[in-house]
DNA sequence: CCTTCCGATATTGCATACAGTATTCCGCGC
DNA sequence: GCGCGGAATACTGTATGCAATATCGGAAGG
C-alpha cells in the first residue's frame, strides 16, 4: 500500500490553480481540451524515460492513480497506450509493472532502430535546406556540452533527433523510431558513453554538409557503439 | 444511432451457454481467464483485419460495446490498443473511426515492412531445419491453391508468415511486421495479384533450399510489387 | 521442518451513473 | 433563400461501486 515516494508530480498536477492544464502548457495549443489520460500518459511515459519509475517497478492502479489525483479509469487508459507502446507490461489480473529488458530485448531493439534510422536519416539529411542543416547542426553540437546537467544533455539529444527525423517526411517511421529510443534510452542513463561525443561531432559535420549517406553511417556507428555498451553493462550486472 | 449490421458476432459472442469463453476456445490454453477487454480487442482487429469494419467507418461506443454484448469500459480499452497499433484513430471528444490510409501513408508502411521483413526473413531462414524448411515451404505453396477462397488464402498466407518470422528469434520485430502488415493488408482485399503466385513459388523454393538471401530478395520483389499494385489502385480511386 | 490447504486481504476487471463536450437541427434575422 | 445563434441531442470522458481473481499468511497435517 505504500510505493517508494514517487514525485511525478504533486496530487493535482493536472491543473493549476485557474483550472487550466500544467502540462498542457507545455505541448503548446493542444486542439481540444487536454483529457486526464492524455496527460496521466505523458506524465507516465516521461517518468518512466527518465527513470523516476524504475524497470520491473509495480504499478498499482489505486496507488497511482491517487497520487496522480485522477479516477483509475484514465489511468487504465494510459497503461493500456504505455502496454502498446511496451513501457509497461500488464499481466491477467495480476497487475502491471514497468517493461524490464533482457539483453536480448536490448539488441532486438537495437537492430530495429538501425535499420529504420538508417533510412530515416538519410531522407532526412536529404531534405534539409540550407538553414535547417545549420540550425540541426548547431543542435547536435550544443547538446553535447560538458556543462550541461546528464538529464538536459539526455533530453536535449532526443529533442535533437526527433526535430532531425521530422524532415525526413515519414511520419509513422519517426513515431515508431521514438518509441524504440523510449525503450531502450531509458536503460543507460548511467553510463558516461565517451564516444558518444566524437560520433555527435562527425554527425553534426556530415549535417552541416548536408551529406546523407556519411550522416547515416555516423549514426549507425552511434548506435552500434550505445548498444554494445549497454549490453556490456546488463551482462555485467546478471 | 444505426451502424450498417455489423455481424462481428452475436450480440452474446463472448460466452456460451455454459459461460465458457467462446473466442477462447480458438487461442488454445489462455493462461488466466480471457478478459473481455481481449476478447473486444481479438474481434475488432480480426474484423478490421478481414474488413467487416471498413477505413473510416465511426465505432461508437454504445453501439458497439452493445453489440459485443459488455460495456462501454472493456471496448474503449479495445480502442485505445487498437489506436496504438494505429488501426482505429480516436479524436479528441469526437469518437474512434477506422482508420483512413493515404497513398502516402500506404508508402511509407511499406518501406518500413521492406526494411524489416527482409532482415527478418534471412534470420529466419537461416535459423530453418532441414524438416521446418519442408514444412514451411509446402505452407507458402498450399496457400497458393486456386482452390481456396480469397478470405481463406489470405488467412493461410498470414499464418505462414507468422510461423516463418517465428523462427528468427525476434519477437517484437515479428510483433511489429505483423502489425504492419495488418494495417496494409486490408486495404487490398479485392486486387487479384496475379503476380503474387509467383513470387511464392520462388519463396517457397528458396525457402526449402534454406537460401536466406535468395529467400530475402524474393520477399522484397514481392512485397514491392504489393504495394505498387496497391498505391495504383488507391490513386486511382481519388 | 516443510508442504498444503484455506480464509483474509489486496488489487484488478467490469458495470452503472453522471458530467462535460461536440453535433445537430430548428427558428430567427438578413 | 441563406447564414447564424442556441437549445436539444448524442456521444464521449470520468468517477464510484461491486464482483471476480490473485496474493499473502497462518493453521493443520505429513
Amino acid at each position: 500500500m505504500h510505493v517508494s515516494k514517487m514525485p511525478l508530480q504533486g496530487p493535482d498536477f493536472m491543473t493549476d490553480d485557474n483550472g487550466n492544464s500544467r502540462i498542457g502548457a507545455a505541448l503548446i495549443e493542444m486542439p481540444s481540451p487536454m483529457t486526464a489520460e492524455e496527460a496521466v500518459t505523458t506524465a507516465l511515459r516521461k517518468a518512466i524515460r527518465e527513470g523516476v519509475l524504475v524497470p520491473g517497478q509495480r504499478l498499482t492502479q489505486a496507488d497511482i492513480a491517487n497520487q496522480l489525483g485522477v479516477s483509475r479509469i484514465p489511468l487504465r487508459d494510459a497503461l493500456r497506450r504505455l502496454e502498446v507502446e511496451s513501457l509497461v507490461h500488464i499481466d491477467g489480473h495480476k497487475g502491471a509493472r514497468v517493461t524490464v529488458l533482457t539483453a536480448e530485448d536490448v539488441a532486438e531493439l537495437y537492430e530495429m532502430r538501425i535499420l529504420l534510422e538508417e533510412s530515416c536519416i538519410t531522407h532526412a539529411v536529404r531534405n534539409l535546406t540550407e538553414e535547417e542543416a545549420r540550425r540541426l547542426s548547431e543542435a547536435a553540437t550544443s547538446s553535447e556540452d560538458d556543462s550541461l546537467s546528464p538529464s538536459e544533455a539526455f533530453n536535449l539529444r532526443r529533442d535533437f533527433y526527433s526535430d532531425l527525423y521530422g524532415h525526413a517526411g515519414r511520419p509513422r517511421m519517426r513515431r515508431m523510431i521514438m518509441q524504440l529510443r523510449d525503450n531502450v534510452d531509458r536503460y543507460h542513463l548511467l553510463s558516461d558513453r565517451a564516444h558518444a561525443h566524437i560520433a555527435h561531432k562527425e554527425l553534426a559535420a556530415a549535417i552541416a554538409d548536408r551529406d546523407p549517406q556519411r550522416a547515416a553511417s555516423a549514426l549507425v556507428q552511434h548506435i552500434t557503439d550505445s548498444r554494445d555498451d549497454l549490453i556490456e553493462e546488463l551482462e555485467q550486472v546478471e
